[in-house]
DNA sequence: CTGGGAGTTGGAGCGCGCTCTAAGTCAAAT
DNA sequence: ATTTGACTTAGAGCGCGCTCCAACTCCCAG
């Protein structure tokens, strides 16, 4: 699988990839064909897939890197990845609850709006 | 009120409240006291609340300032805010249909964690 | 053999949202 | 009289997450 490819499959541009590999996101640097350019493993896509359900539901880069770092440990790291993984997922639910909270205002002010449009107050 | 105080109760920085003036966030400068200080009304403070829950949700600076300039406009632009919290409000949506999604994707890797840690696999 | 297109690298640049610094003013406390 | 502390300004700096640039290699089609 080419850079381009996996770009097209996981919405990340080539330089994010390539980004994303630089700053130690990735499990292993992908192997290089012949004429020196990536080859990417079906493996390496699933991984990115994951990182970026990771990365749109709000976890900062620092701490995808420390998660590809203990999945470089293997087994070891059992432990640990599912501590971040919890941290992060009650990251997740406090900003679901924050996002529902605000929407409670939100939608107060459009309701305000819509009866001053339609001259109640 | 004076900018500390105000600070205290929305848990901005002065800095930030001055930085939020500067980019026209406030409906008008506050007022100033003989020494050239900033004395909010209650109604900025009240404003600033808004603009707060409105940013921890994830309202754009700049959509903010739109905001901003057509409450300065007055009744004329209830139509335009309406619908700029209603784009909003989309947005906040979408925002917790990707987090609940991911979650899922999360929990299913917690999981998996879970069943390693115990020797199931 | 000449383009064009896809990839490579190191490193610069950018947009956002703050965050802070420097230098100054003023008022109250010691 | 001096120090402390809260404020003022213009403007610089920063962390994050990309995003892009310049210069290059390589391969293939015309």
């Amino acid at each position: 699988m080419t850079i381009a490819q996996v770009a097209q499959r996981t919405g990340l541009t080539a330089h994010t990839l390539r980004y994303y590999e630089r700053t130690g996101l990735m499990l292993e640097p992908p192997p290089r064909g012949d004429n020196g350019h990536r080859r990417y493993t079906e493996r390496d896509a699933d991984w990115i897939a994951l990182l970026t359900r990771l990365r749109a539901s709000g976890m900062p880069i620092a701490a995808m890197r420390r998660y590809a770092e203990l999945a470089r440990r293997g087994r070891d790291s059992y432990v640990a990845r599912k501590e971040l993984l919890e941290a992060h997922r009650a990251d997740m639910i406090a900003k679901i609850e924050q996002l529902r909270s605000d929407l409670e205002i939100v939608d107060y002010k459009i309701d305000l709006y819509s009866r001053r449009i339609r001259g109640e107050e």
